[in-house]
DNA sequence: TATAATTTAATTGAACTCAATTAAATAGGA
DNA sequence: TCCTATTTAATTGAGTTCAATTAAATTATA
């Protein structure tokens, strides 16, 4: 009987867990700012970076599903960062791009990761080593 | 102007939140079967340890506010697990303790971590490394 | 070509998450 | 004591998250 193994603090998954949401409590305070939540701000990242995306790649991409991506991007289309359209070709696949007014939010968020970093409790080295086993657990090696 | 700052792919946060989620989509076929959820799983945890917390302690242990527990704590008690009482000394204190059934769920919970920890892609080098830089990130210094 | 299987989003329902507010109890100070 | 400040939970509301289901379009197969 492994008495040990149930321990809160024997567990990799909450820590992890932990960490995730403080940090994204960190970046409240700037995307309240912006009237951005993180997961809208992660998805702008997206489109900052590829001006258009279908729904699918989006969401392999961010490793969301299309009950969270949906109202997702409605409320970024309603918001006019992004359009919605389906595809001609083929009109199950839903294609979003950014507009103008998205561009103009860069702008406006572009010293965020920065402001975030320099109040990391880690060193670069440190950073870069988390990062690298982060992606690593998702399968990703790098 | 900084291209760079804004890609996703130079952003901890976001390895973080991903790596976050599907580790607790790995719990789920296992929790399922116990009719726990992730966030039930860990606070349960914590009675199998402690036998009994308050409510604020439980939050400040598991990085939640009462938004959060207050459900959780309820809806652990209706499943028998806990109970919640006042504290007589001082009644703001919500004191939650362990049941017997409690005790019992403990049995069929004990093969969990092992069974995660089994199919994790990180060496347990790796997983050492990527539970300390965590905890640092939580402003845990071990 | 008809039918079946697959793909892509949307929807639904339950639960979590957190900022903000409220309410009740207690502690501290005038 | 009385009044104020603090502490502790609960509540509220908006949004996220995901499993499961549904619906529509497309593709593959008989």
């Amino acid at each position: 009987m492994n008495e040990e193994a149930l321990k809160l603090d024997h567990q990799l998954c909450f820590p992890l867990y932990a960490a995730a949401r403080e940090m994204i409590k960190r970046y409240y305070p700037y995307l309240h700012r912006l009237g951005l939540t993180y997961t809208q701000y992660i998805a702008m990242m997206v489109f900052w970076e590829r001006r258009q995306i279908s729904a699918k790649e989006l969401g392999e991409k961010l490793f969301l599903d299309s009950g969270t991506l949906t109202p997702v991007l409605k409320s970024l289309e309603k918001k006019g960062y992004i359009t919605r359209e389906r595809l001609a070709a083929d009109e199950r696949v839903l294609v979003a791009a950014i507009t103008e007014k998205g561009d103009r939010l860069r702008e406006q968020a572009k010293d965020i990761p920065e402001q975030i970093g320099r109040c990391l409790p880690l060193s670069p080295e440190e950073a870069a080593t988390l990062y690298r086993l982060l992606y690593k657990t998702l399968g990703k090696d790098l």
